[in-house]
DNA sequence: AATTTTCCCTATTGCATTATAGAATAGACT
DNA sequence: AGTCTATTCTATAATGCAATAGGGAAAATT
């Protein structure tokens, strides 16, 4: 009788994934260490010992919310990689891609930025070897932009790369927050910004 | 007998200091939430219960882990903008004092940023209210910077400074694990970045 | 209709953690 | 010598929290 109204066909896996995202919802509010699973638990209208059907720890949720927020991220940025478009259209378009998950799901991005650091050594080096696969997908977009020429010869490919993510993450901070600033005004400002700092000076 | 070697005449202010220190350098480490009052303690070579004598509870240490680290910005960054040199100088010299403070004390930036949402509301108030304080100044940098005809006239002075602060802090999450980034690499290549995509193309 | 599976519940254990109370020790001061 | 003050200690209260065990009802499957 408790449960009943909710119980439904389609219920299959939308139910989990409502967990993963009241996961992320408090874990981006509170904290990981700061949010209990009873806070969780809550966001479901749920008891706290039920939330233990969907994970098997509360850092299985955790693990589950930042494996949601990685996806996709180094797949996305090989395709943008691989176009035959010049490297500053493929530098607009790696702000774009790695802003847009901000728009819909800025909690998961705020986890991963900040409590990716809690999960333990099996799933924590996993995550850290996508983000560096990440990271090195964006510096040879630098490198070939240097190579083509069409950024400057002196241009510090690692830092444009760190600038290029720095600038990215740092919005999931203030994301929503800061009044004016949707997501066309940041890509478009951000992209301008770089593409301007890299290309050669004529 | 116990703390005898320790105690000395020089000891006045210089055990809060470190007591201090030990709660930045756990609570950078750990996160507010993650590290336990025993692992300060435990730094300090002292019992969990001794603690308090120096904080009046945990979140008294956080708020002072957090004054250290944002004491003086404004202050600096007002003393920067008042000088008489050029928007692109002055925007150099934000960013190095900006990021002055990680070589020593990486931890009371890497805390201050991701830790003083914790804070109760009289003390997050009043750093906010710091926060903002420091961002208009330099906003208003950057808007100088236009109107001397320095910077583009399109350029979105919001958004500059968001970007000033986002290179900025992003810096913080990696300063002194990134191998070959030292504080002049840093400083000296976002600056550039910064000076090139504000300046008037001509 | 019978059985299995899904999904949530109640009840509880055990541990970690913040904070308080009050005592002890040693140096500074009179 | 005796008192005061700073600093740390022991002991403990009080709570919150993750996780386990086992049950029960509805839905799906046979």
């Amino acid at each position: 009788m408790h449960a009943a109204a909710r119980r439904s066909v389609v219920n299959g896996r939308r139910r989990l994934a409502e967990a993963v995202d009241a996961a992320a919802k408090v874990f981006a509010r509170r904290g990981y260490h700061g949010a209990s699973t009873q806070d969780i638990a809550d966001v479901l209208g749920m008891r706290q010992a039920s939330l233990y059907y969907y994970f098997e720890s509360k850092e299985a949720a955790l693990e589950a919310v930042i494996r949601v927020a990685v996806e996709d991220y180094a797949s996305r940025a090989l395709r943008i990689a691989r176009k035959e478009t010049s490297a500053s259209e493929k530098v607009a378009a790696l702000i774009r891609t790695h802003l847009a998950p901000m728009v819909e799901r800025v909690e998961y991005s705020r986890v991963f930025l900040g409590e990716r650091r809690f999960l333990q050594d099996p799933a924590r080096k996993r995550i850290r070897a996508m983000e560096l696969r990440y990271e090195r997908i964006i510096q040879r977009v630098m490198a070939e932009g240097v190579a083509s020429r069409e950024f400057r010869a002196d241009l510090d490919t690692r830092l444009a790369m760190l600038a290029l993510l720095g600038l990215g993450n740092s919005a999931a901070a203030w994301f929503g927050r800061e009044p004016g600033m949707d997501f066309e005004r940041i890509t478009a400002g951000y992209a301008d910004f770089l593409v301007r700092s890299f290309r050669t000076t004529h």
